[in-house]
DNA sequence: AATCGGAGTATCGCTATGCGATACAGTCGT
DNA sequence: ACGACTGTATCGCATAGCGATACTCCGATT
């Protein structure tokens, strides 16, 4: 069940309430053991119509009613009625083919919305044409979500992958450039925890899991002032990432210029490229 | 009140239901006065949390609750709860600034899950990628929904302004090339019924929103197989456009190449892209 | 400092609302 | 002709969500 206490990340401190209304019948088990029931308490149709959206992040085909019940853990007559309202504000369609329920087109309004609203990304989106203008090379801007890295705008150089084109992706913070380049802007305790949580399995072959190994390439990325990745999660792929502050100079988001081994050294790449992704990274930051 | 009937875009039929199970109990007003019960009818936990969500549709800051609750129509504790339970799940956050509320970053996720799951999106990124090569111009693909074109996918070029690098943008179809190139592949009658409901407003002084002027030009653009639009949106840009079909041959989404008239004539433009693009649009279309 | 309006939060009773069980209706494949 | 799938419809029950109300902060205005 999707339930995120609400921290604010930039403070760190927890905002909101934990005890909504409609928890007060319950039969209110002490706080103690504090994880199993929250879940628990927060069964209600808004979160139950999330879910069912959300089956989709695990699921890469249409599925069927049948199928979103047995997944969501709904029963069958609810995810009817659930998918019925879905469709009919736009949420959710069928299938061109016919085959099953895909979410639907309305959802990309709501990432706009999104992306217009989102200081970060609006500060950083023209900085990020003019740094691609000179780099000629991909770039990108991903916002930091604990442990991960969700990629909200995406400049595309000539040679492309399909994943690499979509927005919304994300990618673990412990094996990419921005990410060093987030962690090397935090406490250590904060890093660290990050670290250990994080399910360090490796995606290519060259994948840093090792958490001294990791913990050596932050302390490297905060004296350069941005990382270096190799290989780390492409094959053949190099990328270097900066952080992007807030007022309160806690890491928000990263930006990374990524290219190819196969037409770059990682001295000529870096030489290049670091000291204009540096400077944009400040300028989104707002000094 | 956002309700679609549950039309079929491709086979044109209704599907579904009007009368999901909690209606019954309703007054049940005679079928004649069909617009406004259909509405009352459908005030339900999803839809109302989605409304609290579409509200931003409309908005460029963020909102408090009691704006969103005057803007929604919601009473006061309802939005309350409702902002608390999409804020738990990451669909609504405080603004950095804390100055009120904004969407989240989860709804990147549907729309990445939208993306995936798109057939025309899959299929059209690489070709669209290659193309992209081809021309050094930007790229884009819409997703064709009623009034509207959504971009669903855009490879920029080096001059670029912040809205066109966006997805889930929308822009009427009855003022862009690639709207032009759908309605030249809709029956007649279909194509006036999309050209009479839109608000033919002008965007720029040369938007076309003469419904004579803009049937002549589809009538061209069906001859052509793609459409060309001198400045319709966007002041000195020209952009052409040729729809994607699906296998029953009807037009369900656009791509398009845009590019600047301070470095292109008309002619120049559409004699060079105009083949490749055409081109590109049939591969996608699986012809 | 006293008052105000506007932020967000909490409580509680009522009943409309959403749930599950069940049955129905098409459409495949064998 | 059958069973195993799709998706849809109905209805009783009680729980989940609503509105009204009251509360705590905070900063602006007087």
């Amino acid at each position: 069940m999707v339930f995120q206490p609400l921290v604010n990340r930039r403070t760190g401190l927890f905002e909101g309430t934990m005890s909504p209304n409609y928890l007060r019948s319950l039969p209110r088990t002490p706080p103690e053991n504090g994880e199993t029931e929250k879940d628990a308490l927060f069964v209600q149709s808004i979160a139950r119509a999330m879910d069912v959206l959300s089956i989709f992040h695990q699921i890469d085909r249409p599925l069927s009613l049948q199928e979103i019940s047995s997944l969501t853990g709904l029963g069958r007559s609810n995810v009817q009625r659930i998918v019925f309202t879905l469709r009919s504000l736009g949420y959710i369609t069928r299938d061109p083919d016919d085959r099953g329920y895909v979410p639907g087109l309305r959802l990309l309004d709501h990432s706009l919305d999104f992306l217009r609203l989102n200081p970060v990304v609006v500060k950083a989106t023209p900085i990020l044409l003019e740094l691609r203008r000179a780099v000629r090379e991909r770039v990108d801007l991903s916002i930091w979500d604990d442990l991960r890295l969700v990629y909200a705008s995406r400049l595309q150089s000539k040679r492309e992958i399909l994943t690499s084109t979509f927005i919304g992706y994300s990618v673990p913070v412990f094996c990419v450039s921005g990410g060093w380049a987030i962690l090397s802007q935090l406490g250590e305790d904060e890093a660290d925890s990050i670290l250990t949580r994080s399910r360090r399995k490796a995606v290519t072959p060259k994948t840093l899991t090792d958490l001294g190994a990791l913990k050596e390439k932050i302390r490297e990325t905060r004296e350069a002032g941005y990382a270096t990745a190799l290989e780390q999660v492409l094959p053949g792929e190099i990328a270097i990432g900066a952080a992007i502050l807030d007022q309160a100079q806690r890491p928000v988001a990263a930006i990374h210029v990524a290219g190819s081994l196969s037409e770059w050294t990682p001295e000529d790449f870096t030489r290049q490229f670091a000291p204009l992704l540096v400077q944009a990274a400040r300028t989104i930051s707002r000094g």
